[in-house]
DNA sequence: AGCCAGGCCCTCC
DNA sequence: GGAGGGCCTGGC
């Protein structure tokens, strides 16, 4: 079924850009699970080409368009986060990359797995969590599973998650399903939440912290504000942004109490943390910031694999 | 071999 | 409140 879309969509730097883990580029098409169903998508002319199965295409058209947030005015993120030479030429390079907007409890596992760890291995961990307790789905010649709901990966044990390689972050995820599963928290309410809200109530879960939190609250949450900060992204801002952060770093501690603060207990900017990153780029970059730091990741990582 | 990878948690100060 | 070390595992 077609997908008309009359702005601009990069399907490639959007499903292939760290975001999601469950797409696999088939040259000519993607192929993914979303909900319960396997979906294949390619770019046409006019659009995107998708089939999905067992879900009926009339009944996934809508959830699609959602999820790829193509009701999303990107001419207008642009100009809003293309606030300096250095983001307005990454917008450039990838024009049309879009961020997600994945389901919540998916998300929220998925970057559980991603500390200490990079993109091809939390795919695998995606996948195999799948196949051992998700639902089998076969279409297309492929046969994937559904991402399992959080009951059935509650009724994992740890050993059992142990066993699929997931290391020291099989507890956490065993933790969150079962927060999750006894409504001790609700991912998908958070939707409706402010930022600050849903930060707090996700970093209560044990293997969320801020960067984590960040992480699901932008893809899958549509907070477009939320902007997480790992070592990619703190060297970047610190490499590109220098003098902006020991100024804010200098106006913040100014308008404290000056005369407590001595010169010397300023950070300079090798020593800022991640905390003072948050902040200065959230003012900086406004309602966006988040779009703004996948382009600046994705750029980066583009570039690296590139070298 | 030893360090690092898209962090987080805990234990000290 | 923040610095420092440990943690599963995989890859170089």
């Amino acid at each position: 079924m077609l997908i008309r879309i009359e702005s601009a969509f990069n399907l490639e730097s959007t499903l292939d850009s760290g975001q999601a883990f469950r797409w696999q580029n088939r040259g000519d098409y993607f192929e993914g699970v979303i909900d319960k169903s396997i979906i294949l998508i390619k770019k046409s002319s006019d659009g995107i080409e998708f089939e999905s199965f067992p879900q009926s295409e009339k009944e996934f058209k809508t959830k699609l368009r959602y999820y790829l947030s193509l009701h999303d005015d990107l001419e207008l993120i642009s100009q809003s986060i293309a606030v300096d030479r250095n983001i307005q030429s990454y917008i450039d390079q990838y024009y049309g990359m879009r961020i997600l907007k994945q389901d919540p409890w998916e998300c929220l596992i998925s970057f559980i797995c991603s500390s200490n760890s990079n993109v091809s291995r939390v795919k695998k961990n995606i996948e195999d969590m799948s196949a051992a307790f998700g639902e089998r789905i076969e279409a297309f010649g492929s046969v994937r599973h559904t991402f399992p709901s959080p009951n059935q990966l509650e009724n994992a044990n740890i050993p059992a998650l142990r066993r699929l390689r997931l290391g020291y972050r099989a507890e956490y995820i065993y933790e969150a399903a079962k927060m999750v599963s006894q409504h001790v928290i609700n991912p998908w309410s958070l939707v409706e939440e402010s930022y600050e809200e849903a930060l707090h109530t996700l970093t209560k879960i044990p293997g969320v912290g801020d960067k984590v939190a960040n992480c699901i609250m932008l893809f899958s949450m549509g907070k477009d504000d939320a902007f997480p900060v790992d070592v990619w992204i703190d060297r970047i801002i610190k490499e590109l942004y220098p003098e902006e952060l020991d100024d804010y770093i200098q106006s913040k501690y100014l308008n404290q109490s000056a005369t407590k603060k001595r010169a010397k207990d300023i950070p300079k900017s090798q020593s800022i943390n991640r905390r003072i990153i948050k902040d200065w780029a959230r003012e900086y970059f406004g309602d966006y910031a988040g779009w703004a730091n996948h382009y600046m990741f994705h750029e980066r990582r583009k570039r690296l694999l590139r070298s």
